[in-house]
DNA sequence: GTTTTTATTTATCATCTGATAAACTGTAGT
DNA sequence: ACTACAGTTTATCAGATGATAAATAAAAAC
């Protein structure tokens, strides 16, 4: 297929980069980064070694897909809200979680994640340090002073804290994992599911006192 | 490296087939299903050629694969001992997770599910519908009992309740992802993980009766 | 309208990769 | 010890795949 016949005409590079940026990161959300320049180009509706004109090699693409997807998507207002008391912490955490998996529960997001976890992208440790720090921990400590447990400065927050709320959080992602990666039938109303888990996780914590 | 300097001397059909499937599935669940042949007999120690004495093609090594990793991994047993209700429910359910992921929540296991979803191997999908049918809507028939919720033949399950009970399976599962496919530190004793995230579901259930 | 520039394509290379065929070598049977 | 069988290796193929160079054609400059 050439460019006369699909209808994409000549782009100015800023276009043309664009368009090959953001058709890269549907292609290897979906065949993973193993998938090949030829398809891909197929794909844009463009021919292969055009792809060279904007990305000296697959990998720097590859690197590029990676900054577009994951860039600036924790936004620091979410966790400043999450530790405002003036506001019940259940709203907190349900208007949290919707803000994030508006964010980053995508289908492009999701898959790619999953992918370069599974290659041990340097990506997904830092992600996940950040996530820890600006959003885990936080809750951590919002849940602490929700069950009237310690405060943070009279016993830091350890381990099985941080992984018990891991569970709720990896339980809401792994909601998008099913949808995006496993492509299940899951209900369409995240909300609802989101305002459940939260319930029952600040319920449950409050009646058991660990 | 020859077989002679590598140590491995002749085999039988049998033991050669079985240490290939067995590297096999080391192979692939590090570098995933596009991992080149070469690399792989280099890894076992032998040549290339010599895989496809056993398997014809590379593709009937991964079905193999798929065969060996996945092949009654889920014991009936389990599903049984969950609607055993002259045991508590914190028991069951902690007993249940403590047996599913001895079995299934190990390095190859869930790397490979995770490749597989991704590249939509029906494996997935069939394991998904068995686990839905076999654990998540039994464990959501005994949640309505506990809670004292109506009975399974006056309403039946929905999706927003199986998504529901999906948030702590998916929480329990994304602690093995982390381990296994983040490679992130996670606190080893997951008996402990368990435990808590059970009680917090029964007692946040129980408090909040949808 | 002609020239110049540059986005795009065609043609091609070198290497990789799944797969096959033939040669080799260890073992068992006689 | 010789022979036959079978497990393993060496050599190799055909197509795929990332990447490059030269040719083409559309737009811009004059």
């Amino acid at each position: 297929m050439n460019a006369k016949e699909s209808g994409t005409r000549r782009l100015s590079p800023e276009d043309r980069e664009k368009q090959i940026l953001e058709g890269a990161i549907k292609f290897f959300a979906e065949k993973g980064f193993s998938g090949q320049t030829r398809e891909l180009a197929l794909q844009l509706g463009i021919t292969q070694p055009l792809l060279y004109r904007y990305f000296p090699t697959k990998r720097s693409l590859i690197e590029r897909v990676f900054d577009e997807v994951y860039i600036n998507k924790l936004d620091p207002v979410w966790s400043e809200a999450l530790t405002d008391r003036s506001q019940p912490l259940h709203k907190r955490l349900c208007d949290f979680y919707c803000n994030y998996s508006e964010a980053t529960y995508r289908n492009e997001w999701i898959r790619i994640y999953m992918y370069s976890a599974l290659m041990e992208e340097p990506l997904n440790k830092h992600y996940i340090g950040l996530v820890e720090e600006k959003i885990l921990a936080p809750i951590c400590i919002e849940l602490r002073h929700y069950c009237g447990l310690p405060d943070i400065d009279i016993s830091p927050i350890d381990q099985i804290e941080l992984d018990h709320v891991w569970v709720m959080h990896g339980g809401l992602f792994y909601h998008a994992i099913r949808k995006h990666v496993y492509r299940s039938r899951v209900s369409s109303n995240f909300n609802e599911i989101v305002s459940r888990a939260v319930s029952t996780m600040l319920e449950g914590n409050k009646a058991i006192q660990h």
